[in-house]
DNA sequence: CCGGAAAGTAAACGAACGTTTACTAAAGTA
DNA sequence: TACTTTAGTAAACGTTCGTTTACTTTCCGG
């Protein structure tokens, strides 16, 4: 239906990730999409309107992601209601392993999450919305979530051990951007998640050293 | 001595880590200077030519650090003789942790590191060039200085155990921008790593190839 | 098939861009 | 003291920026 719309999102939200956002002109945006740069203001009020429609998509995608992988409990309301320790058992073991692969993929293979991923990098310094989304999507906002997930578990340090456990999928990004072979650095993502429960069980069965106590 | 050309390269490098290169205008800097604009091209030949000196100067300031801190082997010779694995162990044991705590600090507490460090985040997808320096400082090149340091310690699955060394710091530098309780983020940095060994002892168990005992 | 909305073009707007030029004032140096 | 270099200013260069305007083309429901 209305393309032309969405092809301006998708090439703008393309060069932005790639140059930045000041760095990228109405007309490159229009030179490659074969028209003049007249034309884009039939879709979008302004430049930043284009990037605010950006942002508005991925805040909708990322919705309906959430709502599909939602928890017990916090399917539907806005408020979460009080969560058992149970209501999380099911994430937790293996499917927290898996949903976390997932998201790495998400933020790497998904053409749109993963031009937004870099976009944010480029963009978080430069305003303070951009730097809160930055935070949100791909530093604070998973470590903490990780964080409440290890807490509601009874994990002993669940700061610590989150980030330790979110740390490996933040670095790899990086690391998958530069890389020529990506494949090897999903693989490496998988391998180093799949660790994760290993490294952690030591401590709580073994004492051997002295190690932070609860 | 020669004070104008220092305070134009430092407002730069502050500006292009707040702006990115693009968003900052010649204008801008010299205005931040209190000076018009056609004062800067008597000390530089254009707008790149800043950004260059900015490069040039994070290089040799890098050039003297690692210097002092040499591995014994390494220390003059550009082409890097065969390290016994003795030559790493003075850095390994306490000396890695240690070591990587003045890093984490150097990349955030140093000003000029740590503005350099943020102005590649933001163009290290503008360039080839920029890509591999900031892939060079913060990424590839401290996983891959770790996980050699890792193999010639014999220690299995250096590349694996090099990214879960590193990762959380990288993941700090980014939560360290956002934070607004800068200490929090260096005192968990410090015990991330300070963990570091008594996780990864677990399947030191077979082995017998002790290397960190305090 | 026709009338009006919607989409796109070409040109122009003032402002800002990086850079150059002509000129002035200060600082060294012989 | 005279001359040369250096640092900085103010203005102008041509270009590009984001945005607006007037006009043309396309499309589609009555």
């Amino acid at each position: 239906m209305d393309n032309m719309k969405e092809r301006i999102l998708r090439t703008a939200l393309r060069l932005f990730a790639a140059n930045g956002y000041e760095a990228v002109s109405v007309s490159d945006i229009a030179g490659e999409l074969g028209v003049t740069k007249g034309a884009l203001y039939r879709h979008y009020r302004n430049k930043h309107d284009i990037l605010d429609s950006i942002v508005r998509r991925m805040e909708q995608q990322d919705a309906e992601k959430s709502n599909d992988h939602a928890l017990p409990g916090e399917a539907l309301t806005e408020d979460s209601p009080p969560d058992t320790l149970e209501s999380y058992q099911s994430v937790s073991s293996g499917n927290i392993i898996a949903f976390s692969k997932e998201m790495f993929r998400y933020w790497t293979e998904d053409e749109y999450a993963s031009l937004f991923r870099k976009m944010l990098t480029l963009e978080q310094f430069r305003s303070r919305e951009m730097g809160m989304l930055y935070q949100q999507y791909l530093v604070s906002g998973p470590v903490g979530y990780v964080t409440d997930l290890f807490t509601s578990l009874g994990i002993p340090d669940p700061e610590k051990k989150a980030a330790e456990y979110y740390a490996p999928m933040f670095l790899l990004y990086s690391m998958y951007d530069g890389a020529v072979d990506k494949a090897a650095i999903t693989a490496l993502a998988d391998d180093l998640l799949d660790d994760f429960p290993e490294n952690a069980s030591r401590q709580k069965a073994e004492s051997g050293k002295g190690q932070k106590r609860k």
